[in-house]
DNA sequence: GTTATTTGACCTGG
DNA sequence: CCAGGTCAAATAAC
């Protein structure tokens, strides 16, 4: 794999990182408290890898290319009024933007989901759910998922194939507040707020009827922690950090932000390199 | 009233 | 033509 030079600098200190994580957790595991907070942060630890992996594939392929994709067109049309050249861009994916499948047994990835569709897929027994990203409009997010239930799974023990298509370009604005300082010839990015203040009220779509009631209880899945708090009142939603050039920014952006949004709960991490490019 | 989900139709690539 | 992916009207939930 082609590995850009910013993202090999990322990804020595996340995997650094990680490792320090692993030690402090195993210090403090006498305290459950710090523990489940540790698995959170080193769950986090392992998306950000993945996700810079997968930002690395993409970076070596075909940069970028899916941010802007779809938007307008298409879409349900009873006959006669068809035949629009803005149909130029096909609907259907085309295997340019990074895909991640992961086998979990909660739907909870602490990333907000809008349902757009479910599909009983040929051969499968259970349905497949279509997401995307909450905030593809608002922020032009291209990141999507499909879930659908594994097929030797039973009742008792609900597993999931998510497959994660593109990264999050967006910031849950009620999850994680972004500040951007700068300081000597880089940036300082940090997320909060702290996870000791913090209430995640991270709103999950639910799969609805056709993949019934998607367990959020029972940790213990190959890539989830749990986040312990529930949802209550959708907070009010705070004006949205202006976050200049940080989303757009070329560095960013060729693994999408998700990994740095792994930074969330507290964690800050400097960027090695100008954002201004 | 607003937002999210459901679901059948529509569309495209193979 | 078929299977998979997406749209958007209808509906449900808040």
């Amino acid at each position: 794999m082609a590995w850009p030079p910013p993202l090999m600098q990322v990804m020595d200190d996340l995997i650094k990182g990680q490792e320090f994580a692993t030690q402090l957790q195993g210090l403090l595991r006498d305290n459950p408290k710090v523990g489940l907070l540790m698995d959170q942060i080193l769950q986090r630890f392992s998306r950000a890898i993945d996700a810079a992996k997968a930002g690395a594939g993409e970076w070596s392929s075909d940069v970028q290319s899916e941010v802007t994709y779809g938007g307008s067109g298409g879409g349900k049309r009873k006959s006669g009024a068809g035949g629009d050249s803005s149909r130029g861009a096909c609907r259907r994916r085309t295997q340019q933007s990074s895909v991640v499948t992961k086998t979990m047994n909660t739907l909870d990835d602490g990333q907000a989901w809008r349902k757009y569709g479910q599909k009983y897929i040929h051969n499968s027994k259970h349905p497949r759910a279509y997401f995307r990203c909450t905030h593809k409009y608002d922020q032009q997010c291209a990141a999507q998922r499909q879930v659908q239930r594994c097929e030797d799974d039973d009742d008792d023990k609900d597993t999931f194939r998510v497959t994660y298509i593109g990264v999050h370009t967006c910031r849950d604005p009620a999850a994680a507040p972004v500040h951007v300082t700068r300081t000597a010839g880089c940036h300082l990015i940090s997320f909060g707020p702290t996870p000791t203040t913090t209430t995640s009220t991270t709103t999950t779509a639910q799969v609805g009827s056709g993949l019934q009631s998607l367990k959020r209880e029972s940790g213990g899945d190959q890539e989830e922690v749990l986040s312990s708090s529930t949802p209550a009142a959708t907070p009010p939603a705070p004006a949205w950090p202006d976050l200049g050039d940080v989303t757009s920014a070329p560095h960013c952006c060729y693994a999408g932000v998700d990994f740095l949004e792994d930074y969330t709960q507290g964690l800050e991490y400097i960027l090695p390199f100008d954002l201004d490019g």
